[in-house]
DNA sequence: ACAAATTTGTTCGTATGTATG
DNA sequence: ACATACATACGAACAAATTTG
């Protein structure tokens, strides 16, 4: 149990003209914007609030209604509500690069390599590679955090005859833009990306701190050099509710 | 319980040089090559297919395993396994039209509309579409098909001080392209497409025929004219695993 | 809301055949 | 001939997800 003792009991002016769900709107508004609540902390429960403003629980239910069509709150059956966060946008295009595109928006792009491995490749990472089954891959799996919070498992694949050293640079450097321009590929471009929607795996929950109940977009594209020749296969797992993803036209 | 007599033990050739699990994925790959399982269709259970070849449960798994990793078949814990469907490929890009994209692919798109409402407008709604919060708004909500399968409810919203009389053309017309050339829109654009994965509501899970437990992919656009007027704010929501949305780059 | 039945997923253990050096 | 590694195959038990009653 959470200790709202803290709170002492909310006088609302009754009979003045402005609805009691309106005021207790207001004062939930003023404690977000104040930063008191932080986003992603949990609300009280209706029947807490119900007692703190000394109301009835659908009076509540209606302040809280309006906060998240405003977009203030985000409500989840079963669970509780929460003060929402914003939703970071992750744009997709030509020249996807994942720092770039976060600093863009005034946030602190982390990653942790989560693992590098050398595999057999998988019928359609061959295929995308232009491969045959079955030959040498590096598979390299990287966290993306954002101000602290992690936003995706981004996974790559590589040919290990194409790029033989790529798994030791990969372990000393973040990036993987660095890492292609010091094995001469200074640039490359992004074809398709297609992206669907799955529940995540048990690990990938834990990974992205998210509930193994709600969703996560999946992407999968190529890199391609300006000769047209596939460079790298990669995969995006992102957290949904944590971002969305821009398709620039 | 399903007949399965019309199977008679298949005989496999042991000890002959050709793995028993490699006979049995060659087996059900001609089955299903040969249409005698349709696309979707249930195949038989592990322990079915297990007395049909009199081999034990482990190597049908590994049979299951190769023509799952060949895109062949989709397994599900505790449903089943099925004959894989294709995956539509969903286009988003500054041209989308359903029916264009639907018919390059060769397959038959049809669409029926759901509902034709005047509301007012909510706040981001109000905001794409630069109205104020409360104007009144056409929604639009249309369910489209490919091959007689639901794949996508989309939802569009209009101005109605723009389009005074579109709810008519609406009901009578099926393609939002051609309601709009008919109002003197012959063109239009669109701007960015924001992508989320979320659950199904259930009435979103009905419509589309799909599990309530499987995700859905949300997308959300604003339509411009060439003048850069937004003309529409229109919403998608795809059945996941029988569509993937594809962002050309 | 709960229980039972069905189905796939995982992890033990055991045994055998085949390719390699 | 022998040792080793690897793929194949079988058996049992239990875990996890889904459907049905």
């Amino acid at each position: 149990m959470v200790e709202t003792s803290m709170n002492m009991t909310a006088t609302l002016a009754r009979g003045q003209g402005v609805a009691l769900w309106r005021q207790i709107a207001g004062t939930m508004e003023r404690e977000i914007a104040s930063g008191s609540l932080a986003p992603g902390a949990r609300l009280p429960t209706e029947a807490e609030l119900s007692a703190r403003f000394a109301v009835n629980r659908h009076t509540v239910r209606r302040a809280m209604e309006e906060l998240e069509g405003r977009g203030l709150v985000r409500i989840e059956q079963g669970r509780g509500s929460f003060v929402a966060e914003d939703v970071l946008d992750y744009p997709v295009g030509p020249r996807t690069r994942f720092s770039e595109t976060i600093r863009r928006q005034n946030r602190e792009p982390q990653g942790r390599m989560l693992r590098i491995e050398e595999v057999p490749a998988e019928a359609h990472i061959a295929e995308q590679l232009r491969l045959r089954r079955g030959r040498p891959v590096i598979l390299a799996e990287r966290l993306s955090l954002v101000d602290g919070r992690p936003i995706a498992i981004g996974t790559h694949w590589f040919s290990t005859a194409r790029f033989p050293s790529i798994a030791a640079l990969l372990a000393e450097e973040a990036s993987i833009t660095q890492v292609l321009t010091r094995l001469g590929v200074p640039d490359f471009r992004r074809q398709a990306t297609r992206i669907i929607a799955r529940m995540p795996t048990p690990e990938e929950a834990t990974l992205l701190e998210q509930s193994r109940t709600r969703p996560v977009l999946v992407t999968e594209a190529v890199n391609v050099d300006p000769q047209g020749q596939p460079v790298e296969v990669s995969s995006g797992c992102y957290a949904s509710g944590r971002v969305q993803i821009v398709a620039e036209s």
